[in-house]
This record gives structure tokens, C-alpha cells and sequence, in this order.
DNA sequence: ACCTGAACACCGTTCAAGT
DNA sequence: ACCTGAACACCGTTCAAGT
């Protein structure tokens, strides 16, 4: 946990005789975890018609092979346009940051097992902090500002995500399963909408629905970075430069 | 993933005849969670001394137990005393919901796995929503702005506790750490203090940034509830009741 | 009602050997 | 340089059997 193969790197070299390089391996092992929501190196191996042990020679272990099946989702994530509000381009970049996750399931739970330094990954970043670096924010602030985002961020897509998840495995919907926990538990307190509270007739969809919710949280956080705070943690740093 | 032993629950019975039972197994997991950060069934059974069938006697499988130790660990949180400004005993919640958290690191990351819906995850989850059910807000408001806040301190929570176990098991401090990345790469993009920006001689123990970087952007996230919003999405539900 | 031991079907990975 | 097969040290869990 949280050790890096960038930091180490290694063999990106290319196999002349089978088919086999760590590209990909690594392509099968996202498709696999797409499918499956998990891989075993046997699997993957049975996949790509090779023995689990030949993988071996492109990754060190199934730990590496998750890191760079990461690495490959964060290239997915599309940046934004550049916008005159840094905040709209913000908002733009955690979206895209939700929408790759979100359509990986898998990815964020294994995403704070590493320190997300790989190339595509550091894209990702660098044009985050682009984007902050351009608000009227402090230096400390831009990278707490960062930080609070992409940590709202990450609970809410790791929420989505296994309900996702679950609905994959199971092939029911979120308000089936909801329902049915209705029946069992007086009270369904992880869910913004209470069973039987929203009327039938005007039911949105459960993804619009979760669209909104994303948004309206991320404007309040976006709202309160620029509003003169009443409490005892200023927004402005004493010492920021 | 995301069944439940509360829906369907079980025994609590004891035995008579060895000290066995439920709460029993659930504390000596709780024990080896927080030491190793791990619990297998063998080595669980080893430390009680017994079988690791004899075990499912009283849990119908690992899930299960995993469910039930999560529970205990939500008795835990101190639910703070009552106070007149809603936000100021919401900011008190999360504090002792990431205090908990943080003290069992392994839990936040099971905790997405189940539905939270045991005795005292429940105690929890109900005083949290008398708590926003105190607030001015729109009840459809309560319910986002209670989703926003945990979502925002589940992300917060999951990342420190990736750090803290990752130090526990190598011994190293994250200081030391973050110094060691940083020789390998030029930037360090999750941590809010970019090395060697902070002097020496007024730097703060990391433990206490972290508080101050939790409580601030809880604010900002608090503070964007209550501001009258200048973004598409209204602050105030069209049809809250 | 409670506990056991043997066995099954998996894992990731090491290691020595092949080409 | 690349790939293999056998083996090791683990898992969680089933199942039939004991008391």
C-alpha cells in the first residue's frame, strides 16, 4: 500500500515473439475489472492465453498491474476548455474526474492504495493545479482549495460507485433495492431521497437526481471558498504567499 | 458487497460452555483490525483459541463479522452536546465521526461494503439528521446537506487513514515519507505542503495542519450552505417541504 | 446446541527449468 | 530475453461428523 512502481519504473519493452507486452496486459486487466469489478492474475493470464507466470516478466506483481491499470483510467479523464472563471473550470474538472470513476467502479477503491504519480495521472493534476493557480486565492489556499474539492469529490463518486457496482452484480435497480431495504428498516438515511417521500408522477431519474445533488454540494464548497468567513479558520492565510 | 446481516440478523445468543460468542469474536476482530490492519478467519481463530469453523457458529461468513465490527466501531463516536447554531454541532459530528475513523483506520475502508444500518450506526445517523432537521433548510436541504458534509469528510477520512496505516506498518512518519517522494518526483500533488515550501522553524506538526485543513474546508462547505447562491443550482428546493 | 477436522476451490508468488 | 510448470503458503468456506 501506497508504494509506487513510478518510482522505481521499469520495462515498457515490447515482446517480439507472442503478443504479450505490459500495454497490454494492462488493457486486459481494465477490461476485466470493468466486467468483473475485480481480476485474478490466473484470470487475466486465461484472457490473454498465457500462463499467469509470463506477466510476471512485464509487472512485478498484481499490486503494479493495479497501479498502472489506473494510470491508463486517469488518461481517459477529458480536461475542460479553459474558462474565464477558474471556479467553472474547477467545477468542469471535477465532473470529468466523477464521470472516468464513475464508469471504472473499481478504480477508486483501489485509488488511495497509490500515490497517483503516473504520467496520465500527473497530467490530470498539473492541470488542476493550473486552474486553482489561476483563482485570486493565497498559495496555501489554491492547494487546500484543491484538496477539499477532490475530497468531496472522492466521497461522492466512491458512494455512486458502489451502488453502481452493486447494481451491476445484482442486475437491480438502485430504487428496487432501495425499496426493498424500505421494508426492512424504518429509516434509509444514505439516500437524500427517502423511499415513498418523492411523489411517482414528477420522479426524476436516480442519475439526474445524483447530477444535481454532485453539483449543488460542489457549489456550496466553491461558494464558501470565496465567501468572507464568520468562523475562526480564515480563508485567507496569514503567511500565504 | 452492500447485503447486510441487519436485514436478515441472527443470533446473540452465548455459550455456556466455552467463553465464546458473538460480541466475543466481533471485539478480538476489532483488536486484530486495529493492529494489523487485516483480519483473516485462521489467525482470528487463533487468537481465540479455537477453530476457525467454531467461529461460524455465531457469523455467517467473514462480511458479516466485518459488519458487526464496523457497528462497534460507530459506538465509538461521542455525539457532542447540543448547540443553539446548528452548524457549529454539525462541524462537532463530523470532527467526531473523523476522529473515530481515524482511530481505526481500517474501518473507512470497509465502510462503503454495507449499509451502515446497525443499532449504533443508526444512533449516529439519527442525531445527525435531528441535528440538520435544527437548521432553517428546506428538508429536501437537510438530507443534500447532510450527504455533502459526509461525503466530504468520508474523503478527507480515507485519505488520512491511507497515511496513518501506511506509517504504522513501516514505521516511517509522513514527513520522512513525503521527502522521499520528493526526490523521485518533482511534484507532490496530494499533499497540501509542497516539501521545502514550509520553513523549518515555524513549521506545524502535520497532525495539527491536518485538523486545521479539515476544519476549514468544512467550513467553506458550511458556509456555501447558507449563502444565497450564484450558480444554477438554488441553495432552496423549488418544491421542499 | 455447539465445535471439530478434513477437504475443496481458490488465491498471489517463488523458484528452477526450459527455449 | 522471454515463457513455463510445479510447488508453496496462504485464503474463505462446505460438509459430514462428533459431543
Amino acid at each position: 500500500m501506497v508504494g509506487s512502481v513510478w518510482l522505481t519504473s521499469g520495462k515498457g519493452r515490447k515482446s517480439r515473439e507472442s503478443g504479450l507486452d505490459r500495454d497490454t496486459i494492462v488493457a486486459a486487466a481494465v477490461r476485466l475489472l470493468d466486467a468483473q469489478g475485480d481480476v485474478s492474475m490466473r484470470a487475466l493470464a486465461g484472457e490473454l492465453n498465457v500462463t499467469p507466470m509470463s506477466m510476471y516478466w512485464y509487472v512485478a506483481n498484481k499490486s503494479d498491474l493495479l497501479e498502472f491499470a489506473l494510470d491508463a483510467v486517469a488518461g481517459e479523464i477529458e480536461l475542460p476548455e479553459a474558462d474565464d472563471d477558474w471556479q467553472v473550470e474547477l467545477r468542469a474538472l471535477a465532473q470529468a474526474w466523477r464521470r472516468t470513476m464513475v464508469g471504472h467502479p473499481w478504480a477508486i477503491r483501489h485509488y488511495g492504495d497509490y500515490l497517483n504519480i503516473g504520467p496520465k495521472s500527473m497530467r490530470f493534476t498539473r492541470h488542476a493545479q493550473a486552474v486553482v493557480g489561476r483563482s485570486p486565492l493565497s498559495q496555501a489556499d489554491q492547494a487546500a482549495a484543491l484538496s477539499a474539492v477532490f475530497q468531496y469529490v472522492y466521497g461522492f463518486a466512491m458512494n455512486e460507485s458502489r451502488w453502481l457496482e452493486y447494481g451491476r452484480k445484482t442486475g437491480r435497480t438502485v430504487d428496487e433495492f432501495v425499496d426493498d431495504v424500505a421494508k426492512s428498516v424504518a429509516e434509509v438515511p444514505w439516500v437524500s431521497v427517502k423511499s415513498g417521500v418523492v411523489d411517482q408522477k414528477n420522479r426524476q431519474s436516480i442519475a439526474e437526481q445524483r447530477d444535481r445533488d454532485f453539483d449543488r454540494a460542489l457549489d456550496w464548497l466553491l461558494a464558501g471558498m470565496v465567501t468572507p468567513s464568520r468562523s475562526r479558520h480564515s480563508a485567507s492565510d496569514p503567511d500565504g504567499r
